[in-house]
DNA sequence: CTGAAAGCGCTTACAG
DNA sequence: CTGAAAGCGCTTACAG
């Protein structure tokens, strides 16, 4: 049916082992054989059948990509597309795929990452999100299928990249201490999470190193992540009249609370967020600051990680957390 | 190494053959042979492997699902998860994976699919995106690759799902008259987007049969698809006086718009959108009306087709293309 | 209803 | 630097 290494090998006048090598870029062979063999693969527009070198050589070269349920808010921030471009810019350079595992409920998608790791359709897997107890995460580690999460689970035996959430919710909100607010706010989402939990602590300590109170009425939660949400939430619940600053931990919340203070031109209160991907359009506008998470850069190191760990020269089995730098940005 | 086929009949007493068949749950292996065997397999957590499936029976059992450049305001859009949604449902029905084609330019991208496709890691394509002349649909038609477009391509000679946007256009624009309208706004975005294009010329339509005056000062285009766009769209651009009712191609957009007639109280001006999935907790608000895509049924109906297109007993050539209904719902 | 055998299209020691 | 041979783990006519 489809021509094959054997076909190539004929015409090139090579044995097919030579036109795999070829294929490999083995150093072994000839430049001169290499380039006769090459010319011949094009001639006869050559393709290699991925599943037989991945049969031949237990090498699918395609990990997994673990995604949240389809339902999740998830999807509907930058952080996605961002994360996914800087897995898919490490990944093509090394010639490897991304096989989806989405699934509609737990159970399902269980299945179906069983069948593709134990089934050696993928060598790692890559979680797109850190939940807790995730029984998903429970499984690769089980089966002893490389994987890295992108956030923090809450699980200290896998691999990981993230910001320092800690971090940069102090160093946010120290920002805004800078600039003179005296009473700021929080506003997470779902303390569920572990990045809004861990922005939050980082905003704890940095009032307390300001000598600034900690008021639990500062803190606004439970709303979803979307900008008509952030938009009601500053048109309705916000206590504005005491408020002169707020750290916002999802860059749509933020966007929908800034509409809403520029339309009551509200001048007087600084924020600031944390954003996958910096659009260049937006123009920075006064007391408006932001924290670059550099998402692709974690989608990048991710990737990098999983084929550090693929490496079988690992002496000891030791785990990878790494925190990417997020750059701050004040106006 | 790993536990094989040939394990499993050693220990359950029969030929690898029966093995097989017992994992393809062929008719004609008893059901008694079928239940030993199967004990076998779960006492010794067998699985096969799919990539020497794969190159047995030239099936790979995934499908590559094309996206659109990461940079794309695509991925806000709650099109993409819903859509999804339907896509891995569907799969998930056949026990067939997504492997996922991104890139960061055409040419990576147009690369990376020759690669799967030629090599037989995919047996067809998704294609998430309509887009002008698009170089990777050529190719996938060029090397008659079963493909479908989930979107209406300028190009017939492809399988592809889609609402039927003229009609939809058509449908919301009466919907407003039916309300009372007269001074109808088409918000659309971008006229290169052929869905865009298409509800535009359901709209003029409707005026048309409704003896409405076309006014292409009431035609807006050129600005993204992000809900802060919508408000300042409306903040800054919309002659509101001048406007009664409005249809908004995008979703976000028309929560942006709506935030703005909030804000400013502005009561007299009804909307229509177009929803890819409408969420419970949307209060029905008045005079703001939607059109619901059904989009994860676009997805399911995509698996479905590129099913049928694999079906080699298909005596013609022939390219399905079929519109899934939207439901209007007015308040 | 089941088995023995050939084959899918590669890779990789091994030998030279 | 290159080739012959065995093998990766399945499926699928073919035969009985």
């Amino acid at each position: 049916m489809a021509i094959t290494i054997r076909d190539v090998a004929k015409r090139a006048g090579v044995a097919p082992s030579t036109v795999s090598r070829v294929i490999a870029d083995n150093p072994s062979i000839s430049e001169k054989t290499k380039n006769k063999v090459r010319t011949v693969m094009k001639e006869m527009n050559y393709f290699p059948n991925i599943y037989a070198q991945g049969l031949a050589s237990a090498h699918s070269k395609t990990f997994g990509l673990v995604l949240p349920l389809a339902t999740d808010a998830f999807y509907q921030n930058p952080f996605f597309p961002t994360v996914l471009r800087g897995i898919n810019f490490e990944m093509a350079k090394h010639d490897y795929s991304i096989l989806l595992s989405v699934g509609l409920d737990d159970d399902q998608r269980r299945k179906h990452i069983e069948k593709i790791v134990n089934g050696k359709q993928v060598e790692g897997l890559i979680f797109l999100y850190a939940s807790k107890n995730d029984p998903l995460l429970r499984f690769a580690q089980e089966v002893n299928c490389p994987a890295v999460v992108i956030g923090s689970p809450d699980n200290t035996k896998v691999h990981y990249v993230d910001n320092d959430n800690d971090l940069i919710g102090y160093q946010a909100t120290t920002a805004l201490i800078q600039q003179g607010c005296q009473r700021i706010a929080y506003i997470g989402g779902d303390m569920d999470q572990f990045f809004i939990a861990d922005r939050h602590k980082g905003y704890e300590r940095a009032l307390k190193d300001h000598s600034l109170a900690y008021d639990p009425k500062h803190i606004y939660n439970d709303f979803a992540f979307l900008p008509s949400d952030g938009y009601n939430l500053a048109k309705d619940t916000l206590d504005l009249e005491n408020i002169d600053g707020m750290v916002i931990s999802d860059e749509l919340v933020a966007e929908g609370v800034r509409n809403y203070l520029d339309t009551q031109d509200i001048q007087d209160v600084h924020t600031i967020t944390f954003s996958a991907y910096h659009q260049g359009n937006t123009q920075s506008m006064n007391k408006t600051s932001y924290v670059n998470l550099n998402s692709q850069i974690i989608g990048s190191r991710a990737v990098d990680i999983l084929f550090e760990a693929l490496e079988p020269d690992q002496a000891s089995t030791r785990f990878i957390h790494e925190y990417v730098d997020a750059d701050l940005h004040t106006t």
